[in-house]
DNA sequence: GATTAGGGTTTG
């Protein structure tokens, strides 16, 4: 027998080894030396075809890589197998397999074929060029996916214990050797996997005989591996590394906010949801309609996708009981094919799929707000499909959970069963009150009071009766309210002289922007202790010339996103990109002895979508090099850089006017709030489509159009009375304070 | 045998 198969278990090997035979590493190695009782070991990196000689000899030809513990360098030899030997080592060897072989010059040579024993390389001491072995926690995943090539495609990028990050470019024909994750936190076992670099940074990406194990990330769960493949290694290293990688994933990678419950959603957000698919429906060639549940009711009703009833595949009946708890999912372009072979029933986890509120509706159907569901083409963020095994511990969860709903909770009414399964009728009024809404209006306020809970409500009539000033907790109902265009109740509110002004518009702060970009940029100021400068000269645009002053800490540059810049000849579009990448963007020009800030009525602030502004009359402004009394904590806080530059800041505020109704009278109360009311900061709604979309739905709930005031929310509220004097007269305002929105509603 | 994609900019 020419070759010997030796089984190892955890390094020892099964059979001893003979005791003459002795080890030599690949680099003593040399032409012409008798290699009688000694033997080599290695990795077999790469295996090639068993093939014929001219003669007819069998021949094999692998390649085999040192241990790399002995050497810190790569060193890999060739090795040459003919006849028998060949065929039989073909037959063993595998790549990735851990060989110790009994070496050349004897009459009948002993391949000793170990089990394989891996070796893993932490993540941060990977080389370029290098085939490895690692295990990591998954951070980030796209589901496999067909590439524009010949392969399935799936990019995971993982982390270890080193916290070191690998992006892995995974290719394969076959579906069932790319790995199955199912959520960021599963652990990851790669073997063969090749380092390369990729712009400056070295990547995973599958080479051949590549193969994965995944675990659930879950802590305490049995660790079994997720594999198509039949053979595998697995030994109680194995076992002890991915539970200890369960235990750093678990304090180190969050995948918190991407895991919701459809009652939890909020309006315009993105995030991966784990259902039951209860129907299905072609919509048209580049979308598929899935009818999905998850046992909780959404905020507010899911659109209805219209359909051809032909197209539907499901339980009629079913989505008939369900269709308070279902939604409606437009599935598009490249996630068509795959959504079109799901089995209804089944439990999908649906990643990076959108919602967003829609409170204007199509004509002839009633104006309330309703919930799309889009998985939108593509495969950023993750967004994909996957259909997750009945025996996944959140499947488990989730059966448990649905068998657990009380489906009579959720029925309109008794009638509603009676109705026939009317798919045509997308939108229907009693959609949207279901009895438990009902009460919670009836019963509940809409509001909740931060403070004075001592106090006894009183009735608006006895409140208009009294002189000011006074506070009073009052219960009543928003019948109207201004302004109904919700960007313009943002005003910047002046604290020290109480003056109130309108945010100036985009289209104003680039003239002005425009105006100081021809100004020149003094050299003298450029480059101080305080700051680094650079200045860039724009292509095709008059070279017109842009100074960056990069703020240093203690006379340290620091990592981009710490780092405050002062700029000078900016367009808001540039600063807008600038503070996207920075600490903050302060808009500057050279004046005699050191930068200054430009004008007040642009930002003297710019810190990712807030735009601060200082008030014109009370501030005192100051140049630039007073920041230097702030370096040193690096503090970079609009309050400290207003402060350090004599700027008194503008604070952002909502301003609107409630029309308030408690049945024995209507007030005019102000309400002026920074955050606390709405919950959504003020400084930064005008920048942002979700924050918007919120607060249009919250004064949808308090406010309902269409609705008779009977079923409007209540709203408890404390309010102030003061004395107003003008020229003419007295007059005595109201203004909300104390208050906030209750959570269930935000 | 190379290609595929290479997170971070999602939007019907």
């Amino acid at each position: 027998m020419p070759v010997h198969l030796v089984k190892e278990v955890n390094g020892v090997p099964e059979v001893q080894l003979p005791s003459c035979l002795e080890e030599v590493d690949f680099r003593t190695l040399q032409l012409g030396c008798d290699y009688t009782n000694k033997f080599i070991q290695g990795t077999v990196s790469l295996i090639y075809s068993l093939t014929q000689l001219g003669d007819g000899t069998t021949f094999l030809k692998i390649l085999m890589q040192e241990r790399e513990k002995f050497h810190p360098e790569i060193s890999t030899i060739h090795i040459l197998f003919f006849g028998d030997l060949a065929e039989q080592c073909a037959k063993i060897v595998r790549q990735g397999v851990y060989v110790k072989y009994n070496t050349v010059n004897s009459e009948e040579p002993v391949c000793l074929s170990v089990t394989p024993k891996y070796t893993y390389t932490p993540l941060n001491q990977l080389k370029h060029g290098s085939i490895v072995n690692v295990y990591g926690a998954v951070k980030f995943f796209k589901p496999p996916y067909q590439s524009r090539g010949t392969d399935y495609c799936s990019v995971v990028i993982i982390m270890d214990q080193s916290n070191a990050k690998l992006t892995c470019m995974l290719f394969s024909v076959n579906l069932d050797t790319l790995p199955v994750i199912y959520k960021i936190g599963d652990i990851v076992r790669f073997h063969r996997l090749k380092i390369q670099q990729y712009k400056n940074e070295i990547q995973g990406v599958t080479t051949v005989g590549f193969s994965s194990l995944t675990f659930e990330g879950t802590l305490g769960t049995p660790v079994i591996p997720r594999t198509s493949s039949k053979i595998y290694t697995f030994t109680t290293d194995d076992q002890k590394t991915v539970e200890a990688l369960r235990i750093w994933a678990a304090n180190h990678i969050s995948s918190s906010g991407t895991l919701i419950k459809l009652s939890d959603i909020k309006a315009m957000q993105y995030f991966d949801l784990t259902c039951q698919l209860v129907g299905k429906a072609e919509v048209d060639g580049s979308s598929v309609l899935l009818k999905v549940w998850d046992g909780t009711k959404p905020p507010f009703p899911s659109w209805k996708v219209l359909f051809e009833d032909s197209s539907f595949e499901g339980d009629a009946g079913r989505v008939t009981q369900l269709q308070n708890l279902t939604i409606d999912i437009l599935v598009y372009d490249n996630h068509v094919a795959f959504a079109k072979s799901l089995k209804v029933g089944s439990f999908l986890r649906i990643y990076s799929l959108h919602t967003k509120i829609q409170t204007v509706t199509p004509k002839k159907q009633p104006n309330i707000p309703h919930l799309e569901f889009h998985l939108h083409g593509g495969t950023c963020y993750g967004r994909g499909i996957k259909v997750l095994p009945e025996n996944n511990c959140d499947v488990e969860e989730l059966k448990r959970f649905l068998d657990s709903v009380d489906l009579d909770e959720y029925q309109l009414s008794k009638n509603i069963c009676d109705l026939e399964f009317d798919r045509s009728n997308s939108f229907s009024p009693q959609d949207f009150v279901s009895p438990c809404d009902l009460e919670r209006c009836q019963q509940l306020s809409a509001t909740v009071l931060t403070d004075h809970q001592y106090l006894e409500t009183t009735p608006l009539s006895a409140i208009l009766k009294r002189e000011a000033p006074q506070q009073y907790r009052i219960r009543a109902k928003l019948r109207n309210y201004e302004p109904q265009k919700l960007y313009q109740s943002v005003k910047l509110h002046c604290p020290q002289c109480h003056s109130l002004q309108e945010v100036p518009h985009e289209n104003d702060t680039e003239l002005v922007l425009q105006e100081f970009a021809t100004e020149h940029p003094d050299p003298k100021l450029q480059n101080t202790s305080l700051y680094n400068s650079e200045v860039w000269t724009t292509q095709n645009q008059q070279e017109r010339k842009i100074v960056i002053h990069f703020v240093k800490n203690d006379g340290i540059l620091q990592a981009v996103e710490d780092t405050l810049i002062l700029i000078e000849g900016g367009k808001l579009s540039e600063i807008y990109q600038l503070s996207k990448k920075f600490k903050g963007v302060i808009p500057v020009k050279s004046s005699q002895e050191d930068l200054i800030v430009l004008d007040l009525t642009v930002p003297f602030l710019i810190q990712g979508k807030t735009w601060h502004y200082g008030c014109k009359q009370c501030s005192k402004l100051k140049t630039m090099q007073n920041l230097s009394s702030l370096v040193k904590e690096a503090s970079w806080t609009p309050t400290c850089i207003a402060q350090a530059l004599g700027i008194v800041p503008l604070q952002y505020v909502f301003v609107m006017t409630f029309i308030l109704d408690d049945g024995t009278g209507t007030l005019k109360v102000y309400l002026m709030d920074h955050e606390n009311f709405f919950q959504i900061p003020a400084s930064e709604i005008l920048n942002s489509d979700d924050l918007q979309k919120n607060m249009e739905m919250i004064m949808y709930m308090l406010c309902p159009p269409g609705k008779k005031i009977g079923e409007y929310p209540w709203l408890e509220c404390f309010i102030k009375s003061y004395n107003i004097r003008n020229e003419v007269e007295q007059e005595i305002c109201y203004r909300i304070f104390d208050t906030v929105i209750a959570e269930d509603l935000i």
